[in-house]
DNA sequence: CGGTTTTGACCCGCGC
DNA sequence: GCGCGGGTCAAAACCG
């Protein structure tokens, strides 16, 4: 089981359809920084039918800063998708309730998510993926990921910075997925991430994104991040997904100019150097 | 007015 | 069988 990072984020995997986040506080592996953070269970007791979940940790400050009202509500990042919360519960164990998260950008999607305060990172936020959009990226998305800020009714939850957690099972198809994941700004590295665990971490494939490959429709080729490798002082600017994408993508991300977030990011460190020559490029020539 | 959030009730699996 | 914990439902409140 791997956790790797991605670009300040921690992808891990998990199996099983434990749903942990709140596991993570007290027992099996958790892992590291700060403010990445990234925790994985498996869990033994029920082993039925696995169900692929993804765990993405972000800093909440970044959510703070931008929408949240009461500590006690979360709010939940954004993934772009529009979702729609139907439920909240106090969790075991964890002075945070849980909310409960469905998609509404469609309407029968069954794709849901939770999202809850670590317990033992108040300043991180659990989300929790699982099952999958029956939709593709939904059309309204297109607009909405540019105007939800405006479109409060669909869109409340903000962009924030998260870690991705994968859990997968033995669910085959990934590809109905798109996630739209909001990699975002630089606030949270902080100059000590030690990733421990991130041991085969560096090399990250859109493969094992399915959903973050298909959120982006096309490929996108992670590269490694320099921060498992060497110096994680520099965290900030060492932090290093490359993405390949090819000019269709471009477009896309060329909009995303208007998502601040998240083209924060891929501006920033990863896709400074492949992706930004090329949008260069592109920029000068058409 | 349509869609979302809130919140208690309900349901279900699991362990004892 | 019972209690517990977690996930979902649904009605009312809320918001732009």
């Amino acid at each position: 089981m791997g956790s790797r990072l991605i670009n300040n984020q921690f992808v891990s995997e998990v199996e099983d359809a434990e749903n942990s986040p709140e596991n993570s506080g007290d027992s099996p592996s958790t892992a590291m920084s700060n403010d990445t953070k990234m925790t994985f269970t498996s869990s033994p007791k029920r082993s039925r039918r696995a169900i692929q979940k993804r765990v993405v940790s972000v800093p909440i400050k970044d959510v703070e800063g931008s929408r949240l009202k009461g500590d006690h509500m979360s709010a939940p990042p954004s993934d772009s998708w529009a979702w729609r919360k139907y439920g909240q519960k106090p969790i075991k164990g964890s002075p945070y309730p849980r909310g409960y998260y469905r998609c509404s950008s469609s309407k029968g999607c069954p794709a849901r998510k939770q999202v809850e305060r670590s317990r033992q990172d108040p300043n991180m936020l659990l989300v929790t993926y699982s099952s999958e959009h029956n939709h593709p990226w939904p059309a309204s998305r297109n607009h909405h990921s540019h105007n939800n800020r405006h479109n409060a009714a669909s869109m409340r939850t903000e962009n924030t910075t998260p870690s991705v957690s994968e859990e997968e099972e033995d669910q085959d198809q990934d590809q109905d997925q798109k996630e739209p994941i909001n990699v975002s700004n630089e606030s949270e590295l902080n100059s000590e991430d030690k990733f421990s665990n991130l041991d085969e971490g560096s090399l990250i494939n859109g493969s094992e994104f399915g959903w973050f490959t298909d959120f982006y429709p096309t490929s996108y080729t992670m590269l490694e991040s320099p921060i498992l490798t060497e110096d994680r002082d520099n965290t900030d600017s060492d932090m290093a997904m490359i993405f390949t994408m090819r000019e269709e993508d471009e477009s896309l991300f060329a909009d995303l100019d208007e998502l601040p977030e998240c083209s924060t990011v891929f501006r920033r460190g990863m896709v400074q150097r492949e992706v930004a020559h090329r949008r260069h490029s592109l920029a000068t020539t058409g």
